[in-house]
Formats: structure tokens, sequence, C-alpha cells
DNA sequence: GAGTTGCTTCTTTTT
DNA sequence: GAAGCAACTC
């Protein structure tokens, strides 16, 4: 009998976690310990006998998935955890693409871009297209193309708008490079699934339970893909999702999807999870008051027993810099070096848009508290990570123009702009790839003999790392950098830095990925360097694993805080504009901004703070803010609200200013 | 062909 | 307040 403790559950979570087949409902709210369920329910049909190969747990995303794999990993035993199949849709679906590409019209090579590949493929197309008319904005055009995959549609109906046009061309162009956008990975698995009845029959009668986590954030496409891997009659499959929680609308996420299970799935064992074990009843009290004036809600009714607790606090900071300064104080008045002695890790930061992230940034940094900043840009957007990503995108899929040109561009090569625009044009009326244009010079009207020297120098050489590439058992990592070095690349990057320490950093993060891409091969030999590449397209997070080991204080969006918990939490920026934002006013979907922000206060556990600016910093200047109206829906019971400089002019507890004289102390030594 | 400068434009959230 | 882009010089 596996280790797992199914006497920890309360009488509901039990009923979910033992449910023996058929479909299942469970509507988990938040902190409701839905993730729990799951992990019990697979340890439980673990120990009836249950071929663990044959559970598929799906998430929304990496991080839930990697929870769950360590939370499983820790119940039942370690050779059955491996082979319980827990992934995100994309990976899921990249999965049986690789397997089955071919059947349509794919190579199983094949790329996957994201959203800056497919930017710069929507860009291109646009500018080629060039309609004076009607010019084409391209990011409206991409959210469109996207919006519309996300549908199910695979084309467009029509060629005749731009737009339309924009689409088709856009969706050849992706075949003829051989590579998928992420909505192809759920669009052409889903096409694969529906019109491939081997490719059907073969991962149905494989995977026999199916977990759905999150289904409130699931689109049409994800539904349709569950349900063709379930099959018809009655299968085995178990969501979990909270219909409060749902923030991917603007994804396409249909909360119907949760709402309307029933319609697709007849018949379901539904079970309500509603004890909370995370926050305090004060915090869940405003919570719920909050979530009240949502019309769309299936409607449900969160309690803890928990009754203590410091009230919630709305406060008002003069700017943004403010209540930075404030949150900061606080923090340090409650941390590792204070009375409290508490760790960073304690506390986070919560904000609707990447961008205030920054102020924080700055002045959690003056004073040396140790944070982490969770999402947002970060490795995979600097320059010579995407580099040394496009020499392997290219060396791994030859169809790839996008990733070859990066790669002809870092270092220059004598190959420049007109020249690479001809070649451009020769392979798409030859129907070649770019680097077979350039292989075959004979397309090539190159006038110089220095151009075609270099063309031939380049092909030469990559030919021969191409053929080495292709002698089983290449140490490819090692096969890089022998090519990155020969070519001059380190030379490149260290002449386009402006200082010893930049160039000194980026070289270290092209080793770290080049260490990396080493350690995945040796681990995972059968998925290789594209397992590599794809893992790193699809989490995009390749830091995170350091970032979360390392102590701090979170800074963190409210989209990506879903799922998390912290003791204390400070909500920052309660501006009418930034959180309902200004564009989902104007689009009409204030209801998600009220969940996002229901999702944000449900992070706390002990304490909550929301705070909100008479001025603050955008754009670069200074404009002043009203209150987000959503203030007005928590007043009430257990809310107290002030001002940051009315909390600052309070004198301070003995205690604190016992603090704050060891800290001068410590500040005079040196830190 | 390569590199630099100064101009513009906007910014939600994420797989 | 940054990031992309066009026009400019070497």
């Amino acid at each position: 009998m596996s280790g797992f403790r199914l006497f920890d559950l309360n009488p509901e979570q039990f009923r979910a976690a033992t449910h023996p087949d058929g479909p299942m409902l469970i509507l988990a709210g938040a902190g409701t310990g839905k993730t729990r369920v799951l992990t019990a329910r697979i340890a439980w049909l673990v120990s009836q006998g249950v071929e663990p190969s044959s559970i598929l747990a799906v998430t929304f995303t990496n991080k839930a998935a990697k929870e769950m794999r360590e939370r499983v990993a820790a119940t039942v035993n370690s050779e059955q955890a491996k082979q319980i199949t827990l992934s995100t849709f994309h990976a899921l679906c990249v999965r049986l693409l690789r397997k089955h590409a071919h059947l349509l019209g794919y190579k199983e090579n094949f790329s996957i871009f994201d959203e800056g590949d497919q930017m710069g493929l929507v860009k291109k197309i646009a500018a080629r297209i060039h309609d004076k008319q009607d010019p084409i904005d391209p990011n409206l055009a991409r959210n469109i193309i996207s919006k519309a995959k996300n549908l199910g549609m695979s084309e467009p109906e029509t060629t005749d708008t731009a737009l339309g046009s924009l689409f088709s061309k856009y969706q050849n162009e992706l075949r003829t490079l051989n590579a998928m956008d992420f909505d192809d990975l759920l669009l052409q698995a889903r096409t694969l699934l529906r019109d491939h009845p081997e490719a059907r029959d073969e991962w149905r009668s494989r995977y026999r339970h199916i977990m759905v986590d999150e289904f409130q954030d699931t689109n049409k496409l994800q539904l349709e893909l569950v349900s063709l891997l379930a099959g018809e009659e009655r299968p085995n499959i178990c969501v979990v999702g909270d219909d409060d929680q749902s923030i991917y609308g603007w994804r396409g996420a249909e909360s119907a999807n949760l709402l309307e299970f029933e319609r697709h799935f007849p018949d379901p064992e539904v079970i309500k999870l509603e004890q909370n074990y995370r926050s305090t009843d004060i915090i869940l009290s405003v919570a719920n008051r909050l979530i009240r004036n949502n019309s769309k809600r299936r409607g449900k009714n969160l309690w803890s027993d928990r009754k203590e607790g410091d009230p919630v606090r709305i406060l008002l900071a003069s700017d943004d810099k403010a209540e930075a300064e404030f949150i900061a104080d606080e923090i340090q008045a409650a941390g590792p070096q204070s009375a409290k002695a508490r760790p960073w890790t304690d506390f986070a930061i919560l904000y609707r848009m990447n961008a205030q992230s920054r102020q924080f940034e700055e002045v959690l940094r003056e004073r040396r508290i140790p944070y982490r900043v969770v999402g947002g840009k970060s490795f995979f957007d600097r320059r010579e990570v995407k580099d040394v990503v496009a020499y392997l995108g290219a060396l791994l899929n030859p169809d790839d123009d996008n990733a070859l040109l990066r790669v002809l561009a870092n270092p220059p090569r004598g190959i420049g702009s007109a020249t690479l625009q001809l070649a451009t044009e020769a392979g798409a009326k030859n129907r070649k790839s770019l680097l077979a244009i350039l292989n075959d010079p004979e397309h090539l009207a190159v006038s110089s003999s220095r151009t075609r020297i270099a063309i031939q120098r380049f092909t030469e050489d990559w030919g021969t790392y191409r053929i080495q590439l292709q002698t089983p058992g290449t140490d490819i990592s090692g096969l890089l950098r022998g090519l990155l070095e020969e070519c001059g690349y380190y030379e490149d990057l260290k002449k386009s830095c402006k200082t010893e320490a930049e160039s000194d950093g980026r070289q270290e993060n092209v080793h770290e990925l080049l260490n990396a891409l080493a350690g995945y091969c040796q681990r995972h030999p059968r998925e290789g360097a594209r397992g590599f590449l794809d893992g790193l397209t699809l989490e995009q997070e390749r830091e995170e694993e350091k970032a979360e080991e390392r102590e701090g204080v979170t800074l963190i969006t409210l989209h990506a805080a879903k799922g998390l918990e912290f003791p204390d939490v400070w909500l920052v920026g309660a501006e009418n504009g930034v959180l309902p934002h200004e564009r989902s006013k104007a689009e009409g979907t204030v209801e998600e901004e009220r969940r996002l922000l229901y999702v944000g206060i449900t992070r706390a556990r002990h304490r909550l703070t929301i705070t909100h600016c008479s001025t603050r910093r955008k754009f670069g200047s200074v404009s002043s803010c009203i209150p987000s109206p959503f203030l007005l829906e928590l007043q009430g019971e257990g809310v107290e609200t002030g001002s940051v400089e009315e909390i600052l002019s309070q004198p301070l507890s003995e205690e604190e200013s016992e603090d704050a004289f060891a800290r001068m102390k410590a500040m005079l030594r040196g830190e």
C-alpha cells in the first residue's frame, strides 16, 4: 500500500479521491486543497491496481505540473510515478505531434514558434501584403489569428480580406518552415485525433483515467482534445476547477466548459469543496463579498474555521514610489532581521502588470532585501540565449528559415540583408528553404564575388556540422560549443558588450545553456536536443528553478500567482485603469478583472494589505489615479482603510524601535 | 554590409 | 521609459 493518507482528507475530498469511475466534476474553491485531492486520487487509483501509465493528468501551467509531479512522487513509488503522464496541454500535444506529425504533412522535427517568432512572421507577411487602404496592425492580426485558432479554425473563412489573406499566408508559411506556433500545437493535435483514427485509438486506449486541473481555463480546443482522448462511453474523466478563478478569458478560455460540464460528459459525480484551509475567516469574507458582484457564477460558499486574524487593510499612498517604500518598510520590520524574524519567503507583492515590478525591485534592491520576480521576461528574452536557441533550432530543423536568419546575422558573416532578401524571394518562388537556396547558388543572382564566397564558406561549414549532428551518439552540446567558438560568435558577443562584466555575464549564460543542454541529453537520451528545445520554448523558465530556490520576497503578477499562497500579501496598484485594466473596461471584461482581484485576495493566509496611489508614473510621466471601484465592494466588516502616511506617522512600538535601532547599528557596521 | 544614432510608438494578463 | 525602427555614417 502506498504512503498516501486518505484519512487526512475531509469527507468531500475523500469522496473525490476515491470515486471509482465515470465522469466527475470537482468544484474546488480557492485553498480547498484541490491539488491534494488530485494527488490523493492518483495514489488511490494506483493502489486499486490501475496501471500508472494509463493515468493522464493535465495541468495548465508548468509550475502546476511540476508541483503535482513532486507531490505524486512523494505518494506513490518512484517507478510508478515515472509512468504517470503529468504534463501541460501544450507539452502533451507536442508529444503526440512529434510522433504523428507525418500524418498531418509536417516533419517530426518541426520547430515550435514562440510569441516572438510568431510576431516576426506576421510582420513579415503584413509587410509583403502591404495594403495601403487598410494597413494591418500586426499585433491585432496576431491576436485575431490566435483567437480563431483557439476556436478550432485552421484557416480563414475568406481570403478576400487583408486579414484573411494574412491568416492563410501565415499558416502556409508555417507549414513550409516546418513550424507550429503555440496555438497550432493544440489545433494540430486536435486535428490529428479527430481525423486519424489510428492515432486516436492508440492514445485513447493508453489513457484510461484522465484528470484536468484548472478546467475553467480550458478553451474550446482543449475541451475538444480532452473529449477526443476520453472517448464516448462514460469515460473516466475527472476535472477540477473554480469558475470564480477563471482569468484567462482573453486567451479563449471558456468557463462554460466547467459550468456546462454535464453537457459534454453526462451524469457526472459532482463534488463541491468549500472548506478553505488557507486563509483567515476575515480574508475569506472580504473575498466572498467581492465575488458576489459577479453575475455568471455557479455559486459557492467558502468558509474557514480560522476565526482569528488581522483586518484587511486598504491603504492610500501618495505615489507609486511611496507605495513601494512603505511596503519595503513593512517587510523589513517583519523580516528575518527583525524581532518577528520571519523568512523573506513569507511575503509577496502582487500586481496587475509586469511593468509594475520595477518600482519594487528598485526599492528592495536599495535596501538589500532579497526578492525574486516570477514570470516576466527573463532568461529566454536575452539576446545571447535567443541566439544559441536559434543555432540549435536551425541545426535541428533545416527548414526553419527564421532560426537560420538569426544565425546568419550573429556574428555577421558578410551575408547582408540585401542578399538574404534575394535568397528569401528565391526560396518562395522555388518552394525551397533558405538553406537549400544558399546551398545551391544557381538560384541566387548574387552580384559580388565577395558575397558568393561568404555564402560558400558558411554553407560548407554548416554542412559539416549538420553531418556531425546526424552521426549517432554525437554530443550536441559539445558540437554547438565548438561551432560557436569557430564561427567567432563569442568574439562578436564580446564586442557588442559595453563592459567586461556584461560580456562575462552573457558568456556565462551561453555556457549555462550549453551545460543544461548537455545535462538534459544525458538524462533524456531519447528526447535529446529536440526535447530540450521544446522544454525551453514551452516553459520559458529555465531560470525559474534557480529562482525558486532563492530565498526572497516574491514579486508576481496576479495571473501568475494563481495556485500559490503566502502568509503576508500586499496587493498593489488597486486603481481604476490598472486593476480593472483600462483595456478590459473597453472590452467589457470587468468581471474577469474582479475575479483577478479575487484570486489575489485568496492568496493571503494571514494578512492582506491592498494599496493604491494618488498619482503614478505611467508612460514615463506622472498621471493621477482614482481608486479602483472594486475597493468600494470590499468595504465592510473586517476592512480597515487608511493611508500610508498615517501609519508611518504612528509612533513605533517598543519592539519596532528596537528593531530599527538594531538595523541602524548594523548599517553603521557596514551590513 | 555593418553599426550607430535619434526618432517613434505604445504596454495586460501566458502556454 | 524601453524597445523597435528608420535613416544616417563609416
